[in-house]
DNA sequence: GACCAGGCACATC
DNA sequence: GATGTGCATGGT
């Protein structure tokens, strides 16, 4: 029942915004600092924030890892909350030289739950940046829950209202083929859609899933 | 000027 | 274990 509605909406996403194409960067390094950055943040101050750092030619693990915490914060400034994101990202350098050389390439080998539990004790790392990293920058069969999916798991009485992550990300594990290109286009999709139509205020209005029988619910965050 | 944006850790009850 | 708060820029 909850496959078959969750294949039907993701059908219908598809078919009415195409694929997304993320996660936009251009290397594994810069998903990974992009995902620390768009911490409740939005997504065009990202931007900016790691242009500054290209633009300094900084990109890479060495040189952040190098590079003064209080020069990294001014580089990083557009994306907000730029101290505590200073540090979160100096957390993740010091846990992948401290415990993989420096190289992401040393990642390969390790099982996905067990680096996703590696990745949850880096301070500054919860639940969906440690997903987003999993999935977008590494490759792994992990759904991401972020603001949109919940509200939109909510809406359309996919989920309890009050359910947890794990509970949300288990929801589209459990009943959507396990296919890491089908978990990038969906999380995609709903940011897409949530970010045009699925919103806390104004409430849904000509939302591409209108149509959808028993999936309409206008209150709630 | 208010509200929102692809969270997280920590304090307090 | 739930609930509240600080962190901050930039677009609408």
């Amino acid at each position: 029942m909850t496959a078959e509605k969750l294949n039907e909406i993701y059908k219908l996403l598809y078919s009415r915004f195409g694929p997304q194409h993320w996660w936009p960067g251009e290397t594994t390094f810069e998903i990974i600092i992009g995902a620390v950055l768009t911490q409740n943040t939005n997504w065009t101050n990202v931007e900016k924030a790691v242009g500054n750092l290209k633009s300094a030619s900084l990109l890479t693990p060495e040189k952040i890892h190098d590079l003064d915490i209080s020069r990294l914060a001014e580089l990083i400034r557009p994306a907000g909350y730029f101290n505590i994101k200073a540090k979160r990202i100096k957390n993740f350098m010091n846990w992948l030289f401290e415990n993989y050389r420096g190289s992401l390439e040393n990642l390969d080998n390790i099982n996905t739950q067990r680096l996703r539990e590696q990745l949850l004790t880096v301070n500054g790392i919860g639940a969906e940046t440690a997903d987003s990293i999993l999935l977008y920058a590494l490759k792994r069969e992990i759904f991401v829950v972020d603001t949109y999916t919940a509200r939109f798991a909510i809406r359309h009485h996919l989920i309890d209202p009050d359910a947890g992550y794990e509970q949300i990300s288990d929801l589209f594990l459990s009943n959507l083929p396990q296919d890491i290109k089908l978990f990038n286009e969906y999380h995609a999709l709903i940011v897409r859609l949530g970010k045009e139509f699925c919103k806390p205020n104004p409430k849904c209005s000509n939302c591409p899933l209108e149509e959808l029988p028993h999936t309409i619910e206008i209150d709630c965050f």
